[in-house]
DNA sequence: GTCTATAAAGTGATAGAC
DNA sequence: GTCTATCACTTTATAGAC
Protein backbone atom coordinates (compact mmCIF):
# COMPACT_ATOMS: atom_id res chain seq x y z
CA UNK A 1 0.00 0.00 0.00
CA UNK A 2 1.67 3.10 -0.88
CA UNK A 3 1.55 6.43 0.03
CA UNK A 4 -1.65 7.91 2.21
CA UNK A 5 -4.60 6.43 2.88
CA UNK A 6 -6.43 8.64 0.44
CA UNK A 7 -4.33 6.70 -2.32
CA UNK A 8 -6.09 3.93 -3.22
CA UNK A 9 -9.51 4.21 -1.57
CA UNK A 10 -11.14 6.20 -4.06
CA UNK A 11 -10.24 3.82 -6.72
CA UNK A 12 -11.40 1.14 -4.16
CA UNK A 13 -14.62 3.04 -3.85
CA UNK A 14 -15.24 2.91 -7.03
CA UNK A 15 -14.68 -0.74 -8.08
CA UNK A 16 -16.63 -2.00 -5.31
CA UNK A 17 -19.90 0.58 -6.22
CA UNK A 18 -18.85 -0.99 -9.72
CA UNK A 19 -19.45 -4.27 -9.04
CA UNK A 20 -22.84 -3.82 -7.48
CA UNK A 21 -24.18 -1.06 -9.93
CA UNK A 22 -23.01 -3.23 -13.18
CA UNK A 23 -24.73 -5.97 -11.38
CA UNK A 24 -28.13 -4.60 -10.72
CA UNK A 25 -28.45 -2.17 -13.83
CA UNK A 26 -26.06 -3.61 -16.56
CA UNK A 27 -22.87 -2.02 -17.83
CA UNK A 28 -24.88 0.62 -20.01
CA UNK A 29 -27.37 1.52 -18.21
CA UNK A 30 -24.62 2.89 -15.21
CA UNK A 31 -23.70 6.83 -15.68
CA UNK A 32 -20.73 7.55 -14.24
CA UNK A 33 -22.22 10.50 -12.14
CA UNK A 34 -24.66 7.71 -10.34
CA UNK A 35 -22.00 5.39 -9.99
CA UNK A 36 -19.51 8.18 -8.50
CA UNK A 37 -22.27 9.90 -6.71
CA UNK A 38 -23.27 6.51 -4.72
CA UNK A 39 -19.48 5.80 -3.99
CA UNK A 40 -18.78 9.31 -2.65
CA UNK A 41 -16.10 10.01 -4.92
CA UNK A 42 -15.44 13.29 -7.70
CA UNK A 43 -16.86 12.14 -11.16
CA UNK A 44 -13.28 13.22 -12.26
CA UNK A 45 -12.45 10.29 -10.80
CA UNK A 46 -13.43 7.08 -13.12
CA UNK A 47 -11.41 8.57 -15.91
CA UNK A 48 -8.02 9.51 -13.50
CA UNK A 49 -8.09 5.97 -12.15
CA UNK A 50 -9.37 3.81 -15.38
CA UNK A 51 -9.17 6.44 -18.34
CA UNK A 52 -12.82 5.94 -19.07
CA UNK A 53 -15.86 4.37 -18.53
CA UNK A 54 -14.76 1.20 -20.42
CA UNK A 55 -11.68 0.95 -18.62
CA UNK A 56 -13.45 0.71 -15.61
CA UNK A 57 -15.86 -2.02 -16.97
CA UNK A 58 -12.74 -3.83 -18.43
CA UNK A 59 -10.97 -3.71 -14.42
CA UNK A 60 -14.47 -5.01 -13.28
CA UNK A 61 -14.92 -7.96 -15.90
CA UNK A 62 -11.24 -8.79 -16.52
CA UNK A 63 -10.88 -9.30 -12.59
CA UNK A 64 -13.61 -12.01 -12.67
CA UNK A 65 -13.01 -13.54 -15.96
CA UNK A 66 -9.49 -14.17 -15.14
CA UNK A 67 -10.74 -15.48 -11.74
CA UNK A 68 -13.04 -17.75 -12.98
CA UNK A 69 -11.12 -19.20 -15.79
CA UNK A 70 -7.78 -20.17 -14.13
CA UNK A 71 -10.07 -21.82 -11.35
CA UNK A 72 -11.32 -23.84 -14.37
CA UNK A 73 -8.24 -24.74 -15.31
CA UNK A 74 -6.66 -25.72 -12.53
CA UNK A 75 -9.86 -27.61 -11.60
CA UNK A 76 -9.72 -29.76 -14.38
CA UNK A 77 -5.89 -30.41 -14.24
CA UNK A 78 -6.03 -31.70 -10.65
CA UNK A 79 -9.00 -33.79 -11.63
CA UNK A 80 -6.99 -35.21 -14.30
CA UNK A 81 -4.03 -35.68 -12.51
CA UNK A 82 -6.05 -37.79 -10.16
CA UNK A 83 -7.67 -40.01 -12.37
CA UNK A 84 -4.60 -41.05 -13.88
CA UNK A 85 -4.62 -42.15 -17.58
CA UNK A 86 -8.80 -42.75 -17.07
CA UNK A 87 -11.11 -40.41 -18.91
CA UNK A 88 -13.01 -38.24 -16.46
CA UNK A 89 -16.37 -38.56 -15.69
CA UNK A 90 -18.75 -35.70 -17.80
CA UNK A 91 -20.22 -34.60 -14.75
CA UNK A 92 -17.22 -34.24 -13.08
CA UNK A 93 -15.45 -32.05 -16.14
CA UNK A 94 -18.43 -29.97 -15.61
CA UNK A 95 -18.05 -29.64 -11.95
CA UNK A 96 -14.64 -28.01 -13.04
CA UNK A 97 -16.30 -26.02 -15.58
CA UNK A 98 -19.01 -24.74 -13.45
CA UNK A 99 -18.10 -25.03 -9.71
CA UNK A 100 -15.04 -22.20 -9.77
CA UNK A 101 -17.97 -19.38 -11.62
CA UNK A 102 -19.93 -19.94 -8.43
CA UNK A 103 -16.97 -20.35 -5.64
CA UNK A 104 -15.70 -16.66 -7.03
CA UNK A 105 -18.93 -15.24 -4.97
CA UNK A 106 -16.20 -16.09 -1.94
CA UNK A 107 -13.80 -13.25 -2.72
CA UNK A 108 -16.36 -11.10 -3.71
CA UNK A 109 -17.87 -8.18 -1.56
CA UNK A 110 -21.27 -8.42 -3.28
CA UNK A 111 -24.20 -10.64 -1.98
CA UNK A 112 -24.87 -13.76 -3.35
CA UNK A 113 -27.67 -12.85 -5.34
CA UNK A 114 -25.94 -10.03 -7.17
CA UNK A 115 -22.73 -11.38 -7.59
CA UNK A 116 -24.95 -14.13 -9.53
CA UNK A 117 -25.90 -11.25 -11.58
CA UNK A 118 -22.47 -9.78 -12.50
CA UNK A 119 -21.16 -12.82 -13.33
CA UNK A 120 -23.66 -13.76 -15.77
CA UNK A 121 -22.92 -10.38 -17.53
CA UNK A 122 -19.36 -11.23 -17.33
CA UNK A 123 -20.10 -14.71 -18.97
CA UNK A 124 -22.33 -13.14 -21.90
CA UNK A 125 -20.58 -13.12 -25.02
CA UNK A 126 -22.54 -9.93 -26.14
CA UNK A 127 -19.32 -7.76 -25.27
CA UNK A 128 -17.20 -9.87 -26.82
CA UNK A 129 -13.37 -9.67 -25.88
CA UNK A 130 -12.43 -5.70 -26.45
CA UNK A 131 -10.28 -4.26 -24.11
CA UNK A 132 -9.86 -7.48 -22.02
CA UNK A 133 -6.21 -8.04 -21.22
CA UNK A 134 -3.81 -10.64 -22.66
CA UNK A 135 -3.90 -12.98 -19.51
CA UNK A 136 -7.75 -12.84 -19.81
CA UNK A 137 -7.97 -13.97 -23.79
CA UNK A 138 -5.28 -16.17 -23.00
CA UNK A 139 -7.63 -18.19 -20.64
CA UNK A 140 -10.36 -18.02 -22.30
CA UNK A 141 -8.57 -19.92 -25.33
CA UNK A 142 -7.23 -22.31 -22.91
CA UNK A 143 -10.91 -22.90 -21.49
CA UNK A 144 -11.95 -23.67 -25.29
CA UNK A 145 -9.01 -25.90 -25.68
CA UNK A 146 -8.92 -27.98 -22.28
CA UNK A 147 -12.38 -28.71 -21.77
CA UNK A 148 -13.08 -29.74 -25.03
CA UNK A 149 -10.75 -32.12 -25.02
CA UNK A 150 -11.38 -33.80 -22.12
CA UNK A 151 -15.36 -33.66 -22.98
CA UNK A 152 -14.32 -35.86 -26.22
CA UNK A 153 -11.89 -38.15 -24.11
CA UNK A 154 -15.11 -38.90 -21.70
CA UNK A 155 -17.91 -38.50 -25.20
CA UNK A 156 -15.84 -40.34 -28.10
CA UNK A 157 -18.92 -40.98 -29.62
CA UNK A 158 -19.42 -37.33 -30.77
CA UNK A 159 -18.17 -35.17 -32.83
CA UNK A 160 -15.91 -32.32 -31.68
CA UNK A 161 -18.80 -30.24 -33.56
CA UNK A 162 -21.87 -31.86 -31.05
CA UNK A 163 -19.18 -31.13 -28.42
CA UNK A 164 -18.33 -27.72 -28.87
CA UNK A 165 -22.53 -26.81 -29.47
CA UNK A 166 -23.34 -28.58 -26.20
CA UNK A 167 -20.73 -26.78 -24.41
CA UNK A 168 -22.25 -23.96 -25.53
CA UNK A 169 -25.73 -25.31 -24.43
CA UNK A 170 -24.12 -25.22 -20.92
CA UNK A 171 -23.21 -21.77 -20.74
CA UNK A 172 -26.24 -20.59 -21.70
CA UNK A 173 -27.65 -22.89 -18.81
CA UNK A 174 -25.18 -21.22 -16.55
CA UNK A 175 -25.75 -17.60 -17.94
CA UNK A 176 -29.76 -17.97 -17.66
CA UNK A 177 -29.87 -19.37 -14.19
CA UNK A 178 -27.35 -17.24 -12.50
CA UNK A 179 -28.72 -14.17 -14.04
CA UNK A 180 -32.85 -14.90 -12.66
CA UNK A 181 -31.96 -16.39 -9.16
CA UNK A 182 -34.72 -14.53 -8.26
CA UNK A 183 -36.79 -16.10 -10.37
CA UNK A 184 -35.54 -19.78 -9.09
CA UNK A 185 -36.23 -18.78 -5.85
CA UNK A 186 -39.79 -17.74 -7.02
CA UNK A 187 -40.26 -20.84 -8.70
CA UNK A 188 -38.31 -23.51 -6.66
CA UNK A 189 -39.05 -22.08 -3.25
CA UNK A 190 -42.51 -22.43 -1.44
CA UNK A 191 -41.80 -20.63 1.51
CA UNK A 192 -38.51 -18.87 2.63
CA UNK A 193 -37.05 -21.70 3.75
CA UNK A 194 -37.45 -23.50 0.08
CA UNK A 195 -34.55 -21.01 -1.16
CA UNK A 196 -32.05 -22.51 -3.53
CA UNK A 197 -28.85 -22.43 -1.79
CA UNK A 198 -25.72 -22.17 -4.10
CA UNK A 199 -25.12 -25.99 -3.52
CA UNK A 200 -28.39 -27.11 -5.03
CA UNK A 201 -28.01 -24.64 -8.24
CA UNK A 202 -24.82 -26.21 -8.83
CA UNK A 203 -26.15 -29.87 -8.59
CA UNK A 204 -28.96 -29.08 -10.72
CA UNK A 205 -27.19 -27.66 -13.09
CA UNK A 206 -24.96 -30.37 -13.15
CA UNK A 207 -27.17 -32.92 -13.01
CA UNK A 208 -29.03 -31.47 -16.29
CA UNK A 209 -25.64 -30.88 -18.17
CA UNK A 210 -24.31 -33.69 -17.91
CA UNK A 211 -27.30 -35.64 -18.99
CA UNK A 212 -27.75 -33.36 -21.67
CA UNK A 213 -24.07 -33.98 -23.58
CA UNK A 214 -24.82 -38.13 -22.73
CA UNK A 215 -27.52 -38.12 -25.29
CA UNK A 216 -26.91 -39.89 -28.63
CA UNK A 217 -24.73 -38.36 -31.23
CA UNK A 218 -26.70 -36.30 -34.23
CA UNK A 219 -23.94 -35.41 -36.45
CA UNK A 220 -23.86 -32.06 -38.08
CA UNK A 221 -21.16 -32.77 -40.79
CA UNK A 222 -21.49 -35.89 -42.79
CA UNK A 223 -18.81 -39.05 -41.36
CA UNK A 224 -16.64 -39.57 -44.26
CA UNK B 1 -56.49 -0.51 -45.63
CA UNK B 2 -57.74 2.40 -44.72
CA UNK B 3 -57.67 5.76 -46.06
CA UNK B 4 -54.15 6.71 -48.23
CA UNK B 5 -51.20 4.67 -48.72
CA UNK B 6 -49.15 7.23 -46.77
CA UNK B 7 -51.15 5.97 -43.68
CA UNK B 8 -49.47 2.49 -42.64
CA UNK B 9 -46.58 2.93 -44.69
CA UNK B 10 -44.99 5.12 -42.12
CA UNK B 11 -45.93 3.02 -39.08
CA UNK B 12 -44.99 -0.20 -41.16
CA UNK B 13 -41.78 1.21 -41.97
CA UNK B 14 -40.73 1.79 -38.12
CA UNK B 15 -41.93 -1.46 -37.31
CA UNK B 16 -39.77 -3.00 -40.03
CA UNK B 17 -36.84 -1.25 -39.59
CA UNK B 18 -37.41 -1.72 -35.32
CA UNK B 19 -37.48 -5.43 -35.95
CA UNK B 20 -33.76 -5.18 -37.18
CA UNK B 21 -31.80 -2.47 -35.18
CA UNK B 22 -33.22 -4.19 -31.97
CA UNK B 23 -32.22 -7.11 -33.37
CA UNK B 24 -28.75 -6.07 -33.63
CA UNK B 25 -28.04 -4.01 -30.75
CA UNK B 26 -30.73 -4.00 -28.75
CA UNK B 27 -33.64 -2.39 -27.35
CA UNK B 28 -31.67 0.22 -24.89
CA UNK B 29 -28.62 1.36 -27.60
CA UNK B 30 -31.31 2.05 -30.47
CA UNK B 31 -31.76 5.57 -30.09
CA UNK B 32 -35.16 7.19 -31.85
CA UNK B 33 -32.65 9.55 -34.16
CA UNK B 34 -30.98 6.41 -35.72
CA UNK B 35 -34.32 4.34 -36.06
CA UNK B 36 -36.30 7.19 -37.66
CA UNK B 37 -33.71 8.38 -40.23
CA UNK B 38 -32.63 4.59 -41.18
CA UNK B 39 -36.70 3.95 -41.81
CA UNK B 40 -36.98 6.81 -43.72
CA UNK B 41 -39.54 8.69 -41.76
CA UNK B 42 -39.55 11.77 -39.25
CA UNK B 43 -38.53 11.70 -36.12
CA UNK B 44 -41.75 12.26 -34.43
CA UNK B 45 -43.27 9.78 -36.14
CA UNK B 46 -42.67 7.18 -33.03
CA UNK B 47 -44.22 9.13 -30.25
CA UNK B 48 -47.25 9.63 -33.21
CA UNK B 49 -47.83 5.81 -33.92
CA UNK B 50 -46.41 4.71 -31.17
CA UNK B 51 -46.77 6.85 -28.07
CA UNK B 52 -43.37 6.30 -26.90
CA UNK B 53 -40.21 4.10 -27.33
CA UNK B 54 -41.18 2.12 -24.96
CA UNK B 55 -44.76 1.73 -26.62
CA UNK B 56 -42.70 0.54 -30.22
CA UNK B 57 -40.50 -2.10 -28.24
CA UNK B 58 -43.61 -3.07 -26.52
CA UNK B 59 -45.13 -3.60 -30.09
CA UNK B 60 -42.28 -5.26 -31.31
CA UNK B 61 -41.96 -7.57 -28.28
CA UNK B 62 -45.47 -8.47 -27.73
CA UNK B 63 -46.40 -9.31 -31.07
CA UNK B 64 -43.46 -11.96 -31.46
CA UNK B 65 -44.31 -13.36 -27.95
CA UNK B 66 -48.04 -13.48 -28.70
CA UNK B 67 -47.43 -15.36 -31.94
CA UNK B 68 -44.56 -17.59 -30.11
CA UNK B 69 -47.05 -18.86 -27.15
CA UNK B 70 -49.77 -19.19 -29.13
CA UNK B 71 -47.83 -21.46 -31.23
CA UNK B 72 -46.56 -23.56 -28.45
CA UNK B 73 -49.73 -24.35 -26.82
CA UNK B 74 -51.48 -25.24 -29.96
CA UNK B 75 -48.82 -27.80 -30.72
CA UNK B 76 -49.21 -29.04 -27.02
CA UNK B 77 -52.66 -29.40 -27.37
CA UNK B 78 -52.73 -31.32 -30.73
CA UNK B 79 -49.54 -33.47 -29.46
CA UNK B 80 -51.94 -34.29 -26.50
CA UNK B 81 -54.97 -35.39 -28.24
CA UNK B 82 -53.04 -37.62 -31.41
CA UNK B 83 -51.74 -39.11 -28.17
CA UNK B 84 -54.92 -39.97 -26.33
CA UNK B 85 -54.57 -40.92 -22.30
CA UNK B 86 -50.25 -41.86 -22.87
CA UNK B 87 -48.00 -39.00 -21.72
CA UNK B 88 -46.10 -37.27 -23.94
CA UNK B 89 -42.15 -38.16 -24.76
CA UNK B 90 -40.34 -35.49 -23.15
CA UNK B 91 -38.72 -34.77 -26.60
CA UNK B 92 -42.03 -34.35 -27.83
CA UNK B 93 -42.84 -31.97 -25.22
CA UNK B 94 -39.66 -29.84 -26.06
CA UNK B 95 -40.62 -29.72 -29.86
CA UNK B 96 -43.98 -28.35 -28.93
CA UNK B 97 -41.86 -25.91 -26.82
CA UNK B 98 -38.93 -25.19 -28.95
CA UNK B 99 -40.64 -25.17 -32.71
CA UNK B 100 -42.63 -22.21 -32.60
CA UNK B 101 -40.44 -19.89 -31.22
CA UNK B 102 -37.73 -21.00 -34.29
CA UNK B 103 -40.64 -21.46 -36.96
CA UNK B 104 -41.93 -17.94 -36.23
CA UNK B 105 -39.15 -16.58 -38.43
CA UNK B 106 -41.29 -17.45 -41.42
CA UNK B 107 -43.23 -14.81 -40.41
CA UNK B 108 -40.64 -12.13 -40.10
CA UNK B 109 -39.28 -10.02 -42.42
CA UNK B 110 -35.42 -10.59 -40.71
CA UNK B 111 -32.93 -13.01 -41.87
CA UNK B 112 -32.72 -15.64 -39.88
CA UNK B 113 -29.48 -14.97 -37.99
CA UNK B 114 -31.26 -11.57 -36.87
CA UNK B 115 -34.96 -13.33 -36.01
CA UNK B 116 -32.80 -15.25 -33.93
CA UNK B 117 -31.18 -12.78 -31.92
CA UNK B 118 -34.78 -10.53 -31.83
CA UNK B 119 -36.34 -13.66 -30.25
CA UNK B 120 -33.45 -14.28 -28.11
CA UNK B 121 -34.26 -10.62 -27.03
CA UNK B 122 -37.71 -11.13 -26.73
CA UNK B 123 -37.08 -14.15 -24.28
CA UNK B 124 -35.26 -12.91 -21.51
CA UNK B 125 -36.39 -11.69 -18.45
CA UNK B 126 -34.33 -8.95 -18.05
CA UNK B 127 -37.71 -6.58 -19.12
CA UNK B 128 -40.40 -8.28 -17.35
CA UNK B 129 -43.52 -8.27 -18.49
CA UNK B 130 -43.86 -4.11 -18.43
CA UNK B 131 -46.02 -2.74 -20.57
CA UNK B 132 -47.22 -6.23 -22.23
CA UNK B 133 -50.90 -6.41 -23.25
CA UNK B 134 -52.87 -8.75 -20.94
CA UNK B 135 -53.63 -10.97 -23.72
CA UNK B 136 -49.52 -11.87 -23.70
CA UNK B 137 -49.48 -12.08 -20.19
CA UNK B 138 -52.20 -14.86 -20.39
CA UNK B 139 -50.22 -16.61 -22.67
CA UNK B 140 -46.98 -16.51 -20.85
CA UNK B 141 -49.50 -17.96 -17.54
CA UNK B 142 -50.81 -20.39 -20.04
CA UNK B 143 -47.87 -21.88 -21.10
CA UNK B 144 -46.23 -21.91 -17.80
CA UNK B 145 -49.24 -23.94 -16.42
CA UNK B 146 -49.79 -26.73 -19.33
CA UNK B 147 -45.60 -27.11 -20.32
CA UNK B 148 -45.31 -28.22 -16.68
CA UNK B 149 -48.06 -30.47 -16.45
CA UNK B 150 -47.75 -32.36 -19.50
CA UNK B 151 -43.56 -32.83 -18.29
CA UNK B 152 -44.81 -34.26 -14.88
CA UNK B 153 -46.77 -36.35 -16.76
CA UNK B 154 -43.97 -37.69 -18.63
CA UNK B 155 -41.16 -37.57 -15.95
CA UNK B 156 -43.21 -38.53 -12.73
CA UNK B 157 -40.20 -39.19 -10.53
CA UNK B 158 -39.19 -35.49 -10.34
CA UNK B 159 -40.75 -32.62 -8.26
CA UNK B 160 -42.58 -30.20 -9.10
CA UNK B 161 -39.59 -27.58 -7.97
CA UNK B 162 -37.34 -29.47 -10.64
CA UNK B 163 -39.67 -29.42 -13.36
CA UNK B 164 -39.60 -25.29 -13.25
CA UNK B 165 -35.86 -25.35 -13.00
CA UNK B 166 -34.78 -27.45 -15.76
CA UNK B 167 -37.49 -25.78 -17.80
CA UNK B 168 -35.95 -22.96 -17.15
CA UNK B 169 -32.51 -24.56 -18.20
CA UNK B 170 -34.13 -25.65 -21.36
CA UNK B 171 -35.31 -21.71 -21.69
CA UNK B 172 -31.45 -20.54 -21.20
CA UNK B 173 -30.29 -22.81 -23.75
CA UNK B 174 -32.78 -21.51 -26.37
CA UNK B 175 -31.65 -17.99 -25.38
CA UNK B 176 -28.37 -18.62 -25.30
CA UNK B 177 -27.95 -20.52 -28.56
CA UNK B 178 -30.30 -18.26 -30.33
CA UNK B 179 -28.25 -15.13 -29.19
CA UNK B 180 -24.94 -16.44 -30.86
CA UNK B 181 -26.01 -18.36 -33.87
CA UNK B 182 -22.51 -16.66 -35.61
CA UNK B 183 -20.53 -18.26 -32.58
CA UNK B 184 -22.51 -21.51 -32.76
CA UNK B 185 -21.48 -21.28 -37.25
CA UNK B 186 -18.14 -20.77 -36.30
CA UNK B 187 -17.73 -23.56 -33.79
CA UNK B 188 -19.62 -26.21 -35.84
CA UNK B 189 -18.87 -25.18 -39.06
CA UNK B 190 -15.44 -25.35 -40.67
CA UNK B 191 -16.47 -23.88 -43.70
CA UNK B 192 -19.79 -22.60 -45.53
CA UNK B 193 -21.29 -25.53 -46.23
CA UNK B 194 -20.66 -27.13 -42.52
CA UNK B 195 -23.21 -24.09 -41.43
CA UNK B 196 -25.83 -24.68 -39.09
CA UNK B 197 -29.22 -25.00 -39.88
CA UNK B 198 -32.39 -24.33 -38.11
CA UNK B 199 -33.66 -27.73 -38.37
CA UNK B 200 -30.32 -28.82 -36.96
CA UNK B 201 -29.96 -26.88 -34.39
CA UNK B 202 -33.68 -27.45 -33.14
CA UNK B 203 -32.58 -31.33 -33.06
CA UNK B 204 -29.32 -30.37 -31.03
CA UNK B 205 -31.15 -28.96 -28.67
CA UNK B 206 -34.05 -30.95 -28.55
CA UNK B 207 -31.34 -33.83 -27.51
CA UNK B 208 -29.49 -31.80 -25.26
CA UNK B 209 -32.28 -30.36 -23.09
CA UNK B 210 -34.37 -34.02 -23.28
CA UNK B 211 -31.78 -36.12 -21.85
CA UNK B 212 -31.04 -33.49 -19.27
CA UNK B 213 -34.52 -33.17 -18.37
CA UNK B 214 -34.50 -37.02 -17.66
CA UNK B 215 -31.40 -37.00 -15.61
CA UNK B 216 -32.09 -38.26 -11.76
CA UNK B 217 -34.10 -36.65 -9.39
CA UNK B 218 -32.20 -34.49 -6.69
CA UNK B 219 -35.09 -33.39 -5.10
CA UNK B 220 -34.76 -29.80 -4.03
CA UNK B 221 -37.40 -30.15 -0.46
CA UNK B 222 -37.40 -33.05 1.65
CA UNK B 223 -40.19 -35.45 0.45
CA UNK B 224 -42.15 -35.53 3.61
C1' DG C 1 -50.54 12.54 -40.55
C1' DT C 2 -46.23 14.81 -41.21
C1' DC C 3 -43.01 18.20 -40.34
C1' DT C 4 -39.64 21.71 -37.90
C1' DA C 5 -37.91 23.47 -33.92
C1' DT C 6 -36.95 23.12 -29.44
C1' DA C 7 -37.34 21.97 -24.66
C1' DA C 8 -35.30 19.59 -20.70
C1' DA C 9 -32.33 16.50 -19.16
C1' DG C 10 -28.89 13.29 -19.57
C1' DT C 11 -24.11 11.43 -21.24
C1' DG C 12 -18.68 10.75 -21.19
C1' DA C 13 -14.71 13.31 -21.07
C1' DT C 14 -11.34 17.02 -19.95
C1' DA C 15 -8.84 21.48 -18.80
C1' DG C 16 -7.03 23.70 -15.14
C1' DA C 17 -7.06 25.34 -10.22
C1' DC C 18 -5.66 23.57 -5.79
C1' DG D 1 -4.90 12.83 -6.30
C1' DT D 2 -8.98 15.61 -5.96
C1' DC D 3 -12.03 19.08 -7.25
C1' DT D 4 -15.08 22.50 -10.05
C1' DA D 5 -16.70 23.98 -14.15
C1' DT D 6 -17.61 23.18 -18.54
C1' DC D 7 -17.52 21.35 -23.38
C1' DA D 8 -19.67 18.91 -26.89
C1' DC D 9 -22.93 15.86 -27.71
C1' DT D 10 -26.86 12.74 -27.23
C1' DT D 11 -31.22 11.28 -25.55
C1' DT D 12 -36.72 11.22 -25.42
C1' DA D 13 -40.56 13.87 -25.95
C1' DT D 14 -43.64 17.64 -27.41
C1' DA D 15 -45.75 22.12 -29.06
C1' DG D 16 -47.37 24.09 -32.98
C1' DA D 17 -47.19 25.16 -38.10
C1' DC D 18 -48.80 23.03 -42.35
Amino acid sequence: MPATDHDASAKHAILETAQRLFAEEGFEKVSLRMLTQEAGVNLAAVNYHFGSKEGLIDAVVGAYVNEVNAGRLEALSNAEAKAGSKPLAVETILDCFMQPALDAVRRSPLTEKLFFRLMGRCMNDDRGLRGMPEAAIKGFQDVLTEFPRALQAALPQLQRNEILLRLHFTVGVMIHALMNTDVLQCLTGEDDLGALTRDQLLAQMKVYGAHGFTGPPLPLTPTP
